[in-house]
RNA sequence: GUGGAUGUAGUUCAAUGGCAGAGCACCGGAUUGUGGUUCCGGGCGUUGUGGGUUCGAGUCCCAUCAUCCACCCCA
């Protein structure tokens, strides 16, 4: 076998893809529900899209993005995440011009060069869904309305969901402060990373998890506390409208997103029997990434989930994923008179509607009703010299095994 | 980027340093007009790749690639 899959990426067989299918029907269902509408944007997008989006120190920038120069010097990027094109086509494209509110969603393959783990690849499928244009509460709940109706039409309920503040500009010096007061004393005590975390981002050490730093982290000041009062106002909201609506939701205030774009709420979809990559869906409000990219000050929420784990997610559950397509129809052909007839045939059933196959070749009886079994045909047509004589098509039931006569669909045949 | 485990037939796995095997799957036949049961028959695969040690390497050593798991990070 000489040639592999790149490290990381993986194909989905003919085994697997009507899984996606019936999770990427259900997502398309659920976000028309709400009034989103697809947007399709290139895998490729100017590097420094991202690197001004997601915060020059992130790690996706740092160490995880794809990054090349094109034949003319441009430096391109796959990209890693879906929100910043998509806020990219809104500002390029002024989807604003339409409408007070842009509801949009997304389907498509990222990209981090990360080390493969469970749950986690190079190229990846996640979906996204955006409410662009509007900074009120009940838009976040909104966006977690949607992700718990999508895994609920999916049929799984085993999921946590994990929210929190993050703050804005106006609280988020005063709270990291607060914080390094905090751990400065502790510094010995602490690991070495969470060492290094509490000079370069020092929110990081709540999200360690070595026993000791856990510990230490459980009495240390809590953003929630050190909000601002319009940050205050906007989670108490969110809150309110998710008990309003029966939503149950863990105040977690770990929770710090990856990316620096994200100010007030933000959210994970966690399934814990997932192993260490156990986030299958998360996002938050981005009040800050459109003025960032080049737009206006616009208010905006959203989340994304990943494929891949919440098929993993699904598949541990025993989730109902629907079934493998069956065929209709294979058709079976003995005899050179048959033989002759058969692409006709065919193509009148196919015209009609149903899925049919025929092999051109003659293998044996058994062959044949073998490969109609692989194939899953709900029947078996067969036509031999006895059929054509009598202008009938001897039809099997594969699932019962009968057996029975059926005219010619058309006598012109 | 760091650590650990693992790479043998399509697949799941065997093989005290001494002739590379089995179950399942697949193909053919028993049944030249009938599948899913049964019986019979069918296996030369660069043992991931490249070096090394040895009379001899699937087995030991080194490197490399890949997979899995964890760190990190996140979907």
């Amino acid at each position: 076998m000489k040639f592999k899959a790149p490290r990381g990426t993986y194909d989905i067989l003919p085994s697997e893809s009507w899984k996606w299918q019936h999770l990427t029907d259900v997502f398309r269902r659920t976000a028309a529900l709400f009034g989103f509408e697809e947007i399709v944007t290139p895998v490729l997008e100017q590097s420094d899209l991202f690197e001004r989006s997601s915060g020059e120190s992130s790690d996706i920038v740092q160490k995880e993005m794809y990054r090349f120069q094109d034949r003319k010097g441009r430096t391109l990027a796959l990209r890693p995440e879906g929100t910043a094109p998509v806020v990219r086509s809104f500002c390029e494209h002024h989807l604003d011009a339409a409408a007070r509110l842009t509801r949009l969603y997304y389907i498509g393959p990222m990209f981090r060069y990360d080390r493969p783990q469970a749950g986690r690849y190079r190229q990846f499928y996640q979906y996204g869904v955006e409410l662009i244009g509007s900074h009120n509460p009940y838009y976040d709940a909104e966006i977690i309305a949607f992700e718990c109706a999508f895994l609920q039409n999916l049929g799984f309920n085993d999921y946590e969901l994990h929210i929190n503040s993050v703050g804005c500009p106006c609280c988020v010096p005063d709270y990291e402060a607060a914080l390094s007061a905090y751990f400065q004393p502790l510094k010995d005590e602490l690991c070495e990373d969470c060492q290094t975390r509490l000079i370069k981002n020092p929110r990081r050490i709540l999200d360690c998890k070595i026993a000791h730093c856990r510990d230490l982290s459980r009495s240390a000041p809590v953003i929630l506390d050190h909000l601002d009062e319009d940050c205050r106002q906007h989670f108490s909201e969110v809150k309110s409208y998710l008990d309003n609506i029966g939503i149950a939701y863990t105040i977690d205030p770990r929770i710090v997103r990856g990316l620096d774009y994200y100010t007030h709420t933000a959210f994970e979809f966690i399934y814990p029997a997932l192993g260490a990559q156990n986030t299958i869906a998360g996002g938050g409000r981005y009040n800050g990434l459109i003025e960032q990219v080049g737009g206006r000050s616009i208010p905006a929420v959203g989340i994304a989930g990943g494929f891949e784990r919440l098929l993993l997610a699904l598949e541990r559950q025993s989730a109902d994923l629907g079934s493998r397509p069956a065929l209709d129809i294979t058709l079976i052909t003995i005899g050179e008179t048959a033989q002759k007839m058969a692409p006709q045939l065919i193509h009148y059933l196919r015209q009609t509607g149903c899925s049919t196959i025929w092999d051109p070749e003659k293998p044996s009886l058994k062959a044949a009703f073998k490969a109609a079994d692989a194939q899953k045909s709900r029947y078996a047509y067969i036509i031999g010299d006895d059929e054509i004589a009598q202008l009938k098509i001897t039809r099997k039931d594969m699932i019962a095994g009968t057996q029975d006569q059926i005219d010619w669909p058309d006598s012109s045949l």
